[in-house]
DNA sequence: GACTCTTTGTACCGATCGGTACAAAATATG
DNA sequence: CATATTTTGTACCGATCGGTACAAAGAGTC
């Protein structure tokens, strides 16, 4: 047996990510991974024995993974860079579901508590670093990629806190079509009957 | 007597407020706040009959106040928009402590608590439409200037999220002074030697 | 069916939570 | 100084918290 009740660890890790997402570390309770997931606290604990902390290291850790392989993989091994860039903003897109989804690393990144201070440096840097290797490979100075890769993803970050504030997810959707526009890439076939 | 234990209440509110901004809603207790205020649970009950919502209410409140006298309204009434622009990135960087401090508002706009969503969204719409006024006033179309200021107040709040990320508080100074170059307003007297 | 392994439920723990009530202490006023 | 007002401290409440321990229930294997 997988060791996760006859469901997939990911799906238990997706479920509980968006309780983090929702309420914060602090504000995510066992009682509210319990709804969440559909499982007990005996579940849980039998499933995560670290607790709390290991869950979210967990899916830090799965979202770290799939950005990895969906989004700075491309950025850094497409031959044509604009292949990876476009994959970027479609991925990006439909990862934090148009802007309704928000940015746990980034809501992370906001809190006092350090324990994940490594892990979320380091998915933004390597988020930068691909990004601004795109760009070069583009014909970009070295110089003007690094800048406006830090210009996209923070970008990005505030497009998604812009979107919730103002409970309009087109918010986000709007930004990242104007950095598509900048960078001379594809629009999207944008449904205007939505 | 002013009914705050002889010291402003604006000084009990900034204390209360950075306890937010660490800790989250959820994060903030009673007993956070009383290390951060010296005030016992008796004098903040006292001060804020109605508890920890009454607590985040004034706060915003105050936040928002600051934010119109000081950010807004100059980008409302300066007859040259270059004055109020400038006093908007010079404002916003004292407030946000050269990206030491988070935003509460945008912290706040990430939960899933809808409990404070119209103050926020308040904010940040006034935030937009005064900055889009002066850049019409700068003599941009409407539309250029609207899309304008969502880039930059979106920009400036992720630039806050990605600094804290990074653990680089430059990182929100740069973003800053990006703006500022497009915007051709003066550079700061950036000391090179901090 | 017997046995083993996995999953789940639940009682319990000490700690903390936001809030209530009210008395003691401190301060202000005439 | 007497009195009124304000501030502060603290006991208490029911609720929730993350975690521990372990037995019961369920599933898998032969």
């Amino acid at each position: 047996m997988t060791g996760s009740g006859g469901r997939s660890r990911t799906a238990i890790l997706q479920n509980i990510a968006e309780v983090f997402r929702q309420y914060g570390y602090e504000g995510a309770s066992l009682s509210r991974f319990t709804a969440a997931t559909g499982l007990g606290k005996g579940s849980l604990y039998n499933f995560f024995p670290e607790g709390k902390k290991q869950m979210a290291d967990e899916v830090l850790e799965h979202i770290q993974r799939w950005f990895d392989a969906e989004i700075f993989s491309p950025l850094e091994t497409e031959e044509d860079p604009k292949v990876g860039l476009t994959a970027m903003f479609e991925g990006t897109k439909e990862y934090f579901r148009s802007g309704q989804r928000i940015c746990l690393m980034g809501l992370l990144a906001l809190s006092v508590d350090t324990s994940f201070a490594m892990q979320i440096r380091n998915y933004f840097l390597r988020w930068q670093e691909s990004l601004s290797q795109a760009l070069q490979r583009q014909g970009r100075s070295k110089s003007d990629a690094v800048d406006l890769s830090e210009e996209i993803v923070s970008g990005i970050q505030g497009a998604l806190v812009l979107a919730h504030a103002r409970g309009e997810a087109d918010v986000f959707k709007r930004r990242l079509e104007a950095f598509k526009l900048r960078l001379d890439l594809p629009a999207d076939h944008y449904d205007e009957r939505q």
